[in-house]
DNA sequence: CATGAAATCACACAATG
DNA sequence: CATTGTGTGATTTCATG
């Protein structure tokens, strides 16, 4: 077994493109087709065979969390019972929003979460009255991210 | 003291536009306008506030690693000599562009990493050759993710 | 694969209620 | 704070090198 998912090939032409607009994705078609010296007809053939491909998944506006009022950023090791299975105890936690990311782990883990929260106080809560509340879970382990100095997506 | 940032007040509306446009950040104004029943010069002055207000920091297009063959995510927590000042080892960690995030931590690590190979091998020379010739690094604890069941930004 | 032309649509900035 | 109107520019598609 050698193929896990089809690799797209893209060239220096699609990396540029791809660049843009991993910055800023409503920088206009037309702005980066003049930047990087191509038609802007051109471009969109290349977005809609990346889109096709399965590389592109999708735009977003990010929105900064300390706005609304959301400072407290952490990261929640799961030990699950051994009983329990994975899936159900994610159902749980998908349905609590303060929960961003959750990976299943190699390691001391079952589960890594990364949680946001108002406050130590509401993480606390969330930790307390929503996953410790969660049947399967046995013991938790919390890292408060007192800074993020580092948040980038894949290099192109 | 009791004023971190300003918050930023919105109401239902800003709510609602918001929300289109986390999901997809291309999705055009007018669109959105008539879904919500408002004119469209409307929207652009609530976005304009609240790119001003510093709620909206920018957008992205969202790659999918896995389309280029980076298929193994991991967390690490390092554990910095005592003696280390944080920025520099930072600053060392900035330059592997497998690094896509970084948080100073609380817990038993210094610093908590997450980072993004093509496989196995792959993260295995990151680790060995890059992040442990980092001066001020001791020791770290790799976590594997084996998959991402949750991944999206906080609820509005 | 890239181009250019043409039709449609969106954007942004007013001035105004 | 929302609306309408308007000039400008972007998007999208298509037929064609």
């Amino acid at each position: 077994m050698k193929t896990p998912t089809s690799l797209a090939k893209i060239d220096g032409i699609d990396k540029k493109i791809l660049r843009f607009l991993m910055q800023d994705a409503r920088k206009p078609v037309l702005e980066i087709a003049r930047s990087i010296g191509i038609s802007g007809a051109a471009i969109h053939q290349r977005l809609r065979k990346l889109e096709a491909s399965g590389l592109l998944s999708g735009s977003k506006f990010i929105v900064n969390p300390k706005s609304l009022g959301y400072t407290t950023m952490a990261y929640i090791g799961i030990y699950l019972d051994k009983a329990m299975s994975n899936p159900i105890a994610v159902k749980q936690l998908e349905k609590i929003p303060e929960v961003l990311e959750c990976h299943y782990t190699t390691g001391n883990w079952s589960i890594l979460i990364k949680v946001l929260c108002r406050d130590n106080e509401h993480l606390m809560q969330v930790l307390n009255k929503e996953i410790q509340a969660i049947e399967g879970i046995s013991r938790t382990e919390t890292f408060i991210s007192l800074a993020q100095q580092i948040d980038r997506q894949i290099t192109i």
